[in-house]
DNA sequence: GTGGTCTAGACCACA
DNA sequence: GTGGTCTAGACCACC
């Protein structure tokens, strides 16, 4: 892994869920988007094939192929034919200081709300629902 | 409010996100689930009609109609011809107690992200983010 | 043809030329522009349908939508869900004026080009050649 | 310039634009063919190696050899091992006194464009639909 | 009826 | 082997 040789994403999990109503290829762009949102790809990087993504999350080629170009048209990647799809551009995000502690707080909340009963589901809407008022408020108050 | 005349739903806000990559109609669906899970929906509370609802937010009367037909099938909502549409099931969420709570807890942790420069898409990001993760480590501790 | 029923763009004459070496969706992409830049196409004016284009060149339907959907990232064309695709912006290019003067102009060389034994073949060989010493000459004297 | 020592071709500017649509090879096979129909290449006229080509535009030797490759199938062109690559067939162009003409005729065309506005992707644009015109015109008139 | 997505498989251009 | 394009046909969401 010489600077030369861009690292690999070996961070990125992707997965497609059919019951989040979410059409496939926007689920693989916005797994990538967060992964540049939160640090885990770099300027530089190489994404996995489109080959290596269809046969691992089990769609077809061509609509991982439209998730890349999708965020090839956004500025986000380059596609350099016969060499890969690389990172072109990373997303403004916390510090890792910060995300780290987020993170804890978060799953220490998310402990609480199991304990309340909640799942997954639940968990979710409650997060959106407040998100949108806490956005609101925020307008509000501006 | 008298049993024969059900409290109008006026605590829903139905909103239409063109860029959520979500389908219209599965949006209000959500909407909705998360107003029953949340328990600002409760059995027996009539719906704003499918022109009212198709006006305010600005989509096809059919698209609303559908929303309502899915929840229908589900058995979350009846449909009395002539009378509305109304609650027919809750869903089982947080006691009003618990929801409270969780919900202040949240605020707080908003408050942190947004003092950490997070915008919205940022906490969505972590969010989802951590849910996987711990949602992973509990599969993996059972 | 009243305003608020936009004007339909019967002044568009697709055509694929498969001898041309550039892909068939740019083909398309590139007569949109040329009719955009060239005041063809107005705002507001409708594209013809997906299949309409489709049956009438003889391609495939999705690659008539790529093309749409190209210019639409460009914010060029707007596609609304079930009633067509629309003209969102227009390109900078001659006054009606300019334009006819110098299409005039134009046709005269053509005429020149015709006579002196060219084909069209080689007037666009001879125009590609010397628009780009035309640009470098520019280039040079600033 | 002795006949056994052919002239080198010194007057081609190989150049790739990535933006074109046209795939690579194909920008060199039409630049190749536009210099034979100009009389920039004249038969026997020994063209850059492909090494020296493929440093120059920065693209792959196996991509310049399939352009030459191609023009040697059409018998424009003859690869002689060990020597390099020679022009074996001229296209029919306009003379040399005809080739001036129409060229000062459409750089002067070229200004009176700029002075309307025109950038180069808008002359190409009008240069086209022009031609296009003229063509079907002829035909009509046949 | 409109546009939009997914699939499957073939073929091409590039390294 | 890499990405890119085209085709064909099925299915869905929206109007």
């Amino acid at each position: 892994m010489t600077p030369l040789q861009p690292r690999n994403a070996n961070v990125l999990a992707f997965h497609i869920e059919n019951t989040s109503g979410l059409t496939p290829y926007l689920q693989l762009v916005q797994q990538i988007t967060h992964a540049l949102r939160l640090g885990h790809l770099k300027v530089g990087d190489r994404l996995p094939t489109v080959r290596d993504v269809a046969a691992k999350v089990a769609i077809n080629p061509n609509t991982v192929l439209k998730a890349y170009r999708h965020l090839e048209v956004q500025g986000l990647l380059v596609s350099r034919p016969g060499r890969g799809v690389f990172v072109a551009k990373e997303l403004a995000g916390p510090s890792a200081h910060d995300q780290a502690s987020l993170r804890r707080a978060l799953l220490r909340w998310l402990s609480q709300a199991e304990d309340a009963g909640l799942d997954a589901e639940g968990m979710q809407a409650l997060f959106a629902n407040t998100v949108r008022q806490f956005i609101q408020d925020q307008a509000e108050a501006s």
